[in-house]
DNA sequence: GCGCGTAGTTGCGCCAGCGCAACGACGGCC
DNA sequence: GGCCGTCGTTGCGCTGGCGCAACTACGCGC
């Protein structure tokens, strides 16, 4: 049990446990020597953390914070290796994961270098809505917090760029937002007018 | 075998096999619908290609081009899929792979977001000497053929802006370039440079 | 219900880096 | 050895987005 803003692991710390998210939300981030925070992305219920620890020797690539209140089951590292041995197919299935995360990661870093600061915001919002939004009446509601500056961590901007983004859109009515939430009114239509202003 | 340029894996394509390589260099990339490319990295002798083969209904997630003429053993998925169930260690190796590169990429997304482009560029430049350099008289020679659009497409940048950096590094007397090549003659005082200049 | 800490907004100036264009220089090939 | 394609250079103008500052608006805790 982890309430918001603990954290549950930290980069560079040896991998010694495994877990599996049951209630809550887990944000991975990186921080650089300069104090700049990288957010490399949001986890949800049933989302498995630290698939690392089946290696050997291995240490956390990201440190891991709680959003909102965490519940999570662990497992020592060395029963992961014990039982990973035992049934290939899970070892199986934790590289599949790995993969997922790696294809999500070059999709990130494309677009870094490819696509201007409105469409990646777009994108980011767009993505959360998908991956951990609820439907409501208003849209697809992100159902963790979120604030500015994660939203600009996450894109690779700055709070205020994204302020201002944010507000255009809610303008347009694309987007509604509360202090530390946000409601995406339409993904496709958000994503086609970041398009459509390059 | 394959000359330089030919390609040996599509993005998108069934992975159905795995290879590694024996002579000659190989570049990973990923096109965006506009054209850009990026370059996820490069791979030399000993490298082993396609990890990924070895889940089911896999798909390479990237393009892999031959930089210099080239020599590969392969496998047929199947076969890696047998050999590594037979073998659990060559599936945890195959695995720390993965995790590597994944670091490596988790890494360039930080170095995108919070590095200035000279500070990315030596950066580079420096990674690919201690990766794929040999010990030159003048320094660490980059052993396979490199051109600024490359240099840029790595580094998330332009042409030009590459163009113009590496020239005031080698006024400077910290590198050599000729047509396609490229010499790193004291890869620390580079990167100190290139951090000094912010 | 008051105060304080955190989140969000907005105006303004600035500059790193992009995007041409036009040109120069290799070097491989026949 | 001459030609042509690719690679690299450099000048110039422009602008997206950053960075600060000063301010406003929540909302939690006591």
């Amino acid at each position: 049990m982890l309430s918001a803003r603990e954290t549950l692991a930290s980069e560079g710390d040896a991998a010694d446990f495994a877990a599996l998210i049951q209630v809550g939300h887990l944000k991975l981030t990186r921080s650089a020597p300069d104090g700049t925070e990288v957010i490399v992305r949001y986890m949800g219920p049933g989302d498995p953390f630290a698939a690392i620890a089946v290696l050997p020797n291995a240490r956390f690539p990201v440190t891991a914070t709680a959003v909102s209140p965490l519940r999570v089951l662990v497992w020592a590292a060395e029963d992961m290796r014990a039982l990973s041995d035992a049934f290939p197919r899970l070892k199986t299935n934790l590289m599949s994961a790995m993969s997922g995360h790696m294809t999500g990661a070059l999709t990130r870093m494309q677009e870094l270098t490819s696509d201007r600061v409105p469409q990646r915001v777009a994108r980011a919002l767009v993505r959360l809505a998908h991956d951990s939004g609820e439907r409501t009446p208003q849209g697809w509601r992100i159902v963790h917090p979120i604030t500015r500056q994660e939203l600009a961590d996450l894109t690779g901007t700055s709070l205020f760029t994204v302020s201002r983004l944010v507000a255009a859109w809610e303008s347009d009515g694309l987007l509604r937002t509360s202090r530390g939430a946000m409601t995406v009114v339409d993904p496709p239509a958000l994503e086609e007018a970041a398009a459509a202003a390059e």
